[in-house]
DNA sequence: CGGGACGTTGACGTTAATCAACTACCGTGG
DNA sequence: CCACGGTAGTTGATTAACGTCAACGTCCCG
């Protein structure tokens, strides 16, 4: 039970509704249903391992969590970011696939794996909302597939600032809640390439870097026919 | 309609029972409950459209298909690879999100999303089944999600060797029921690349290149060490 | 004011794409 | 039976993208 461990030591809970998350989404059902427990995250707190036997499942309420897996030489890959109603731990087979940890601090949900079993069993509404959010995440991840798959390197940067933009865009800035490294990691390509990526952009009048963590999209269209006119097709190398 | 059409142009029915399709698993349970429409399909054949808004569900119970989209400058990206005992169509979100044709003839079960909706609420069964199908299809676009971000051109065609064999070896030799082109699109490289990196494997001992379509295994844990051992950072380029 | 985390920028090297020529394997028709 | 053509695959030479290495800048916290 390192995950039991890795939730319990959680700086205790605190009560009241959060901000930010969207009503009537798959996590505010399943709420509705199963209260769970409330918590708090800080930045960097670790709320899930990889290899877990029997996982928790988690809903965030405010700020962000990243979900990544170590390969065997070490390097991480952030599979995605979950932010205010996304639900990690869904579509468990057996164990968890991979490790998740705070980006930001924020407000999680926990409820346990079996409760939520019981509760798609018995709802009709939880369990279409389930099921609509394992879609959703699937539809997600093919998004995800077709970028790496398809994309250069400054593509992937562009197509990622587009997902930004959608999902955390406030009118006018839109955010980027995470630190270089962890786009790298999500991304498939370096740090210094998402930084060359992003000033290119600037320079070229494309977005606007306001500062590490906001950016504006200042020409939506010419970004997006960046990431379309120049797909790359093979990834690269590294070592 | 256009998925229809696809469809209906396929060369009509014929019952009996297929090989290859593995019992116990979410297309059987399915096939329990709803009986669907037997057709064969041929190679090459179109199954489905990407962009149709009502798509169908449809089972494979010989044969592959892939799964692919087209992006706005004309490469393909295979999502997928759908051998016996897969279904297709799961999860949909209004539209079906990638076109699907045939690799191989074989025989498919096609059944209408409504239906299997429907099934999905009365039988528990079905129902479950239908959550691990996706739970499943999810832990497998995982894997391909790790390879296309954190692996470079070998790696990946080495990967995707050890895939093959999982899903469709027999004892000693292994399929490669693909042509080249259509790994090179699911893998996100060259068909160049592909053919380079088999002859490597070969030349170096690892795998015995039989023909075109089937190779064997002779040193599988040399083939994971060079996955794991020298893991590449990003993508390529190429234009 | 010092130190460390995070980010940027430049020079260089390697990977894998591109371009191109060539081979093998079909099936078709003379 | 063999020439033909078209598809699929292999192999080599060249080149561009992006990773690596390294130095530098910036911000924040003590």
């Amino acid at each position: 039970m390192r995950q039991a461990q890795a939730l319990n030591a959680m700086s205790s809970e605190s009560y009241g509704q959060q901000q930010g998350a969207p009503s009537g989404g798959p996590l505010d059902r399943l709420r509705r249903v199963l209260p769970g427990t409330l918590r708090e995250m800080t930045q960097g707190q670790t709320l899930s391992l990889e290899g877990e036997p029997n996982g928790r499942v988690v809903g965030i309420l405010s700020g962000l969590a990243r979900c990544f897996r170590l390969t065997a030489n070490g390097r991480r890959h952030i599979c995605r970011f979950v932010g205010a109603g996304g639900v990690i731990g869904l579509g468990l087979l057996g164990v968890q696939r991979h490790s998740t940890e705070a980006v930001s601090a924020g407000q999680v949900v926990v409820f346990r794996t079996a409760a939520v079993e019981a509760a798609i069993e018995h709802d009709t509404r939880v369990r279409s909302a389930i099921m609509r959010a394992l879609a959703e995440e699937l539809a997600e991840r093919e998004r995800v597939q077709l970028r790496l798959g398809r994309l250069g390197a400054e593509q992937r940067v562009a197509d990622f600032l587009l997902e930004l933009s959608a999902r955390f865009g406030a009118a006018g800035a839109n955010q980027i809640p995470m630190p270089r490294a962890d786009m790298a990691d999500h991304l498939g390509v370096t740090i210094e390439t998402v930084s060359r990526a992003l000033h290119r952009f600037d320079r070229l009048g494309l977005i606007e870097l306001i500062d590490l963590h906001q950016f504006r999209v200042l020409r939506r269209r010419a970004l997006q026919q960046l990431i379309e006119g120049d797909e790359v097709n093979g990834p690269p190398h590294g070592v």
